[in-house]
RNA sequence: GGAGAGAUGGCCGAGCGGCUGAAGGCGCCGGUUUGCUAAACCGGUGUACGGGUUACAACCUGUACCGCGGGUUCGAAUCCCGCUCUCUCCGCCA
């Protein structure tokens, strides 16, 4: 969410910003319904004083009246006391109508307010969609195979890693079982992840809650644009409804950990990871990506996430620290990538910044994503209220950022095509044998 | 599923119609004292949105805010109603 005083005084930033994120937005609307809300509630307070002064003034009247004795004064002074109380009565007819009028405004704004996307942040190169990011830098070699190369369907089945048919069967579209060293290495690939954000990189691991309250949805800015992306888990009861919603990323709960707490500056910054259970909804994609395990509806996820001071400087250093994580989680696994640097029209209205990395998937024959790194500035914090103490003891909104560390299965897909041996078997990651018992090679049972 | 209790500032906690933006404590900031640190003592310390004013800051001033929304009243943190959330006990499940 945007400061509503930013958007005023810099109408034109906002402007650009939606517009270069290819996003339409109300803001004249916006403008205008801010202005007319302001101009009423001045003349209201204008009102409030004005009632506030005669109310003042009536208590030691009272008072007075109580400790008077003379008759003739006494009727004097409540004379003055009944005057003084039919003036409220007049104020408050006209700041009623006032209040009503301010109050139905509010949801027009606020509906409004939310869908103002933060505007792209300088370096962020103009495009219109993800055909327009830009590459920035590429690792590692792209293979060729001296055998015809089969996908990670093929493998999968040939090896019986996963189990898509069984898992459409029980689940419906999207779905799948991981299998045997199937699922051993989509644990082992999680663990490596996980250790070595916690172990080497100093983050502190949590595990989080993927069924959430609508606020923590909205406030990390998933609700209300991607609304129709998440499942909504709800039960009927006598009371009313007891709604809750499927996480799609762990960002979601790291980042409204904090949710409604102002710390201390000296806690940051907060270096967060957790390995959760993400769930997609995938609405709009039908079609897209239908078979194997790119895009599923339900998959494991550690994500890394930063908090930390309103710093813009810092952000910047922080997104490259993220960013360069993940970058070394691919090279232990040896998988070749190239990191994209996404256009302004690839960004979602939350982020400043965002920096995708792709993964060599020899069957799409192309680079796929496997990674996010968004840079948000304050755009989550002031819709979770986030805050902190700065060292002035001035309160501030905190900055976050997000990257994925490693999602599985997807990553399975090039771990297993790129590890692939003539016979058709897969060589297992000197990176991940630890975790395998040290398995050095999956081969069909 | 049944019954009860509660929601106040960064945190804890008092207040239960006007003298309350809110006691007291903790924390934080400034000062005094002190070989250093600590302790002690003194003072200060909420947020948002307006207006004045200023080069900014500071400062002055107004309004709102004691979970959220409504009602009663000249006046509500305080009384009444609705909602949301949290906790406790019993039951059930693990």
């Amino acid at each position: 969410m945007l400061d509503m005083r930013f958007i005023r005084e810099n109408p034109g930033v906002v402007r650009d910003g939606a517009a270069a994120k290819n996003i339409s937005v109300d803001l004249d609307g916006l403008l205008e319904l801010d202005a007319r809300s302001r101009a009423l509630q001045q003349r209201l307070q204008e009102l409030a004083t004005q009632q506030n002064r005669i109310t003042r003034e009536i208590g030691p009247l009272m008072g007075r009246i109580k400790a008077e004795k003379d008759p003739a004064k006494r009727a004097e002074l409540e004379k003055q006391a009944t005057e003084l109380r039919q003036r409220p009565t007049e104020i408050k007819q006209e700041s009623l109508e006032l209040q009503e009028q301010i109050k139905a405004l509010q949801p027009e704004i606020d509906a409004r307010l939310l869908t103002i996307p933060l505007p792209p942040d300088s370096d962020v190169p103009l495009g219109k969609s993800s055909e327009d990011n830009v590459e920035l830098r590429k690792w590692g070699n792209v293979p060729s195979f001296e055998f015809p190369v089969r996908s990670h369907i093929e493998l999968g089945e040939k090896l019986e890693l996963f189990d898509v048919p069984r898992g459409v069967r029980l689940a419906g579209s999207r779905s799948y079982f991981l299998t045997g060293a199937g699922a051993l290495l989509h644990q082992a690939v999680l663990r490596l992840a996980m250790d070595m954000m916690v172990f080497e990189k100093g983050f502190t691991p949590l595990t989080v809650p993927v069924l959430v309250r609508e606020a923590a949805m909205r406030g990390t800015g998933f609700f209300p644009a991607g609304r129709e992306q998440a499942y909504r888990v709800g039960e009927i009861t006598e009371t009313g409804e007891d709604e809750r919603f499927l996480t799609g990323t762990g960002e979601v709960g790291l980042t409204a950990f904090y949710l409604d707490e102002i710390l201390d500056e000296t806690q940051l910054p907060r270096k967060l990871v957790t390995q959760s259970t993400c769930f997609r909804r995938e609405a709009g994609t039908y079609g897209k990506d239908t078979s194997g395990l790119y895009r599923i509806h339900q998959f494991d996820k550690v994500e890394q996430v930063i908090i930390c001071k309103n710093d813009r400087e810092e952000s910047i250093r922080w997104h490259k620290e993220i960013l360069a994580n993940s970058e070394q989680l691919l090279q232990r696994l040896n998988l070749p990538y190239r990191v994209m640097q996404c256009c302004t029209g690839d960004l979602g209205p939350k982020n400043a910044s965002m920096i995708d990395i792709e993964t060599w998937m020899p069957s799409r024959n192309a680079y796929g994503e496997t990674h996010s790194a968004s840079r948000l500035y304050d755009f989550q914090a002031r819709r979770c209220e986030l805050r902190y103490r700065d060292t002035q003891g001035k309160v501030q909104y905190c900055h976050t950022l997000n990257n994925t560390v490693a999602a599985s299965p997807r990553i399975l897909i090039p771990i297993l095509e790129l590890y692939q041996t003539a016979e058709g078997a897969v060589r297992v990651p000197e990176a991940l044998r630890p975790y395998m018992n040290g398995m050095e090679i999956i081969t069909k049972q």
